[in-house]
DNA sequence: GTGCGTGCAAAATATTTGCAACGTC
DNA sequence: GACGTTGCAAATATTTTGCACGCAC
């Protein structure tokens, strides 16, 4: 099985916050972190079980907290159908574009925002620790189809 | 009562698109664009019953629903709790950071930012409508006073 | 008058919690 | 061994829906 380093910083950040190691949260961690999509509690349940079906429910909604809170998984602007998550180990520097026609989520990259926004802040003194961009509009393949607003 | 232009906008848009205008519409659109920041749906479900002890559950539901859709309200990252909503109207050209320790809202401004999402989401055949961009952190005081992460 | 919108209550979903057993530290 | 974690099932919380009636158009 391949040694995710990411797999390990999770492990190594937990560990050191009290929490315990174990087969459950490793398998939810890794497929969290191996799921590219937005998912909800339900959808990462359902892959998880796919490893091991005993899995509870619970333990994917409250390992999803300690995550959320430890900061490698990040809530999502929600439709209906339940929250969406998200990894957040190595998505880095991006960010999100919704389609209000079909819902499609479209990750984009924008060299040196980050900067910028640590730079805005910094001089109305404020200490960034994330922030969350998100762009509305038609994607390529609606407004094509439909033409749009 | 005052008149409010931003509730004339809203009913002007949804008697456009063909929707019903109605008291509890009134009221609920009122509500929203009267609060401040964040609501679940039950929230703005009491703060309407303050004004009108019968209104239905039901009827705020499906009247997010219809803001959402129409874009007068959008949807946050949700914590438990629910879904938190947020009006749309009059947010033009700036961005919020968010103090997580004392939860102030400190708006600022970032020149040329909405021409590079538009540029970057033009490379991506985005059409963009608006978009939503929120900075986590600590202010200044907080930082000063307890330190922060 | 014609429907859309509303209220009510029930249904469907989504999330949290109590508790005994279990596994990690 | 102590104590955080898990699974299960039941409890809660949240959101949606069916239906009869009322109101905006």
């Amino acid at each position: 099985m391949k040694t995710d380093p990411e797999l390990r910083l999770v492990e190594e950040h937990l560990r050191r916050s009290g929490f315990r190691w174990t087969s459950q949260r490793a398998l939810i961690v890794r497929t969290a972190l191996g799921t590219h999509e937005h998912f909800t509690a339900e959808q990462l349940l359902q892959l998880c079980r796919r490893l091991d079906p005993d899995i509870s429910r619970a333990t994917v909604y409250r390992t999803l907290q300690v995550l959320e809170a430890a900061g490698f998984v990040a809530g999502l602007d929600a439709g209906s159908g339940g929250r969406r998550f998200e990894h957040v180990i190595g998505h880095a520097d991006h960010e999100h574009m919704v389609c209000e026609a079909c819902g499609a989520i479209v990750e984009f990259h924008e060299p040196g925002l980050a900067r910028r926004l640590l730079g805005a802040a910094a001089r109305a003194g404020f200490r960034v620790a994330r922030h969350s961009l998100r762009v509305y509009g038609t994607c390529r393949d609606c407004a094509r189809r439909g033409g749009g607003p």
